[in-house]
DNA sequence: CCAAAAGTGTTTCCTTTACACCCATGC
DNA sequence: GCATGGGTGTAAAGGAAACACTTTTGG
C-alpha cells in the first residue's frame, strides 16, 4: 500500500519471516532439509528451515541467510528462488505471520546440524513426505507441496538440473537427476542428444577415467557444465515430463 | 519463521500490503489499472492499487478486496493469482513495507473510478509503459514488468486468454486477445485447429447471427466457454509464442 | 454478384520416439 | 574375451507451419 493515509499502528503487528525449502539428491534419492521441533506448537513434528526478516536486509538476503545458517553452504553455489507468500491468519497459533517462501537447489551438501537453534535438521525423503509418512508442521505441507511442483516444472525448460550435481557433470548424471525428481526412466539416447542439441550445456573436458568413489566401467563419458549466465539457461526445445509411477521400457 | 524464540518487539515494524496489476483488453488496446499519486512520496507518477492487509484476512482475500474496491467488479468473475513477494529495506522512504503483488484478469471494466483514497485511478495502455513514456512510483515498475511477463508466459499453455473475454466467445475473439497481448500476428486457420484440438474449451452456441455493436460481416462463427474448473484449463499443446515486434505474413 | 470472416484441406518439413547398434573402457 | 555404460543411426509416426481453398453470412 503506497496510497492514502499510512495508520500501521490501526493492526495488530506482523512478522515477516522466510522459509527455505531445500531441496538435494543424495544416494539417488531427492530429499529436502526439514527441521524436527521441539517444542509447541507442533511439536515433533517437522517443519522447513526459516526466521525472521531482518529490518536491514531484503527477502532474497533474508533466505540466503537463512540458507547459509542451515547447511553452511555458501548461497552463491545454490539456485536460490522465491516460490510465494503464505498468510493465513490462523496459520501461526501465536500470532500473526506471514511468510515469503523460497526453494533451493543445493549439491552435495554436507550432513547438517542444528547450529543456531539446537534442534535436528536432517534431509529426509521427499517420498517419505508425498506418502504422507512424516506430518509437517503448520501450512509447511502445502509450502513443499508447492515448492516441488515448482521444481519439477522447471526442469521441463530450464538447465536446473544441473545444479542437483556439481560444477561438472555427465550427461548421464544428469539424466539420473531427471529420472529421479520425477521418478520416470528416460531413454538414454535420445536426452544425450536433447541435451546438446538445447545450447543450455558446454562441454568442458574431453574425457575422464577415474571417478570419485564409483568403480568406473563402460566408455568414459564427456564432461559437460551450464554455459554463462547460470540459472537462466532455457533447455530448448523442453524435455517432456511424462509424471507419474516410473514406467519401464519394454525389450 | 516457526521455530525458536519470538521476539518480534526486537523488529521495527513491517507493513504488509498486498499491491493487484489489473490488466484488461479495451478497445483492442492491452491495459493495466493504475492509480495517479496525489501526494508525496512519487507525487504525480502512476501507482498500482493497492493496501494493507487486514487482521482477519489472508492475502487472497486482500487482494480479492482491493481489486473490487477499485473496479467495483466481483472477484470471483475474474483471474486473480499471486505473483511474488516485493521487500527491498528502501522501496517505500516511509516505512519498511512488504508488499505481496497480485495479478487479475477482467473483462469488460467499467471506467474506473478513485473510489477509496479519491484519486484518480484509470486504464493506461502497457506499450506507453514498456516504452517509459509512463513513470511508475516505488518499484511498480518492476511488479508490472513482471506481471506481465507472467501474464504473456502463461498464455501459452492455459486457457487464461478467455478470462479477457467475456463468458462466451468466439475463436477469433481468442485469437485477437492473443495477438494483442503477445504483440503477434497468428494464422486463423492453424489457431482454429489448436483451439478446437486443446480439449480447453467447449462449444457452447452453434451460431450466432448480431453481435452487439459490431456489425456482423462474413460466415458467422460459433461460440465457445471454458471446460468447467476455469482457469486450470491447460492448452495442450501449448500455443507458441513468438515474441517480439508484430511479424507481417507474406501472401 | 462481391467482400469478409469462419473454418477445412493439404503439403512440406521438422521433431519425437523406439530401439538397434557401435564405441571405449575395466576386468 | 565379456560386461557395462556412453553415444550415434535410423525408420516410423506425429505434429507444426504455410497457405490454398471452401463455407456462410451481409450488402
Amino acid at each position: 500500500m503506497e496510497n492514502g493515509q499510512y495508520n500501521p499502528r490501526d493492526y495488530p503487528p506482523v512478522a515477516v519471516t522466510v522459509d527455505v525449502v531445500v531441496q538435494t539428491i543424495r544416494d539417488g534419492d531427492f530429499q529436502v532439509l526439514l527441521i524436527e521441533r521441539g517444542e509447541d506448537p507442533h511439536k515433533g513434528d517437522w517443519a522447513l528451515p526459516g526466521g525472521f526478516v531482518r529490518p536491514d536486509e531484503n527477502l532474497d538476503a533474508a533466505a540466503a541467510r537463512e540458507l547459509e545458517e542451515e547447511t553452511s553452504i555458501s548461497a552463491d553455489r545454490v539456485h536460490l528462488e522465491q516460490l510465494g507468500s503464505y498468510g493465513e491468519p490462523g496459520r501461526d497459533p501465536r500470532m500473526r505471520v506471514v511468510t515469503i517462501a523460497y526453494w533451493a537447489i543445493c549439491c552435495g551438501l554436507p550432513e547438517p546440524r542444528g547450529e543456531t537453534d539446537a534442534v535436528a535438521a536432517s534431509l529426509q525423503p521427499v517420498s517419505e513426505i508425498e506418502n504422507g509418512r512424516i506430518r509437517l508442521a503448520f501450512d509447511h505441507g502445502r509450502i513443499l507441496a508447492d515448492a516441488l511442483e515448482r521444481t519439477r516444472s522447471k526442469l521441463e525448460y530450464t538447465a536446473l538440473a544441473a545444479r542437483f550435481c556439481g560444477p561438472e557433470f555427465t550427461i548421464s548424471e544428469l539424466r539420473k537427476v531427471y529420472e529421479t525428481v520425477w521418478n520416470t526412466v528416460i531413454d538414454p539416447g535420445n536426452f544425450q542428444r536433447q541435451m546438446r542439441k538445447s545450447g543450455a550445456f558446454r562441454m568442458v573436458g574431453e574425457r575422464r577415467t577415474a571417478q570419485r568413489g564409483v568403480p568406473a566401467t563402460g566408455r568414459p563419458p564427456s564432461l559437460w557444465t551450464v554455459r554463462e549466465s547460470t540459472d537462466k539457461a532455457i533447455v530448448e526445445p523442453p524435455i517432456a515430463r511424462r509424471t507419474g509411477a516410473r514406467s519401464s521400457r519394454k525389450r
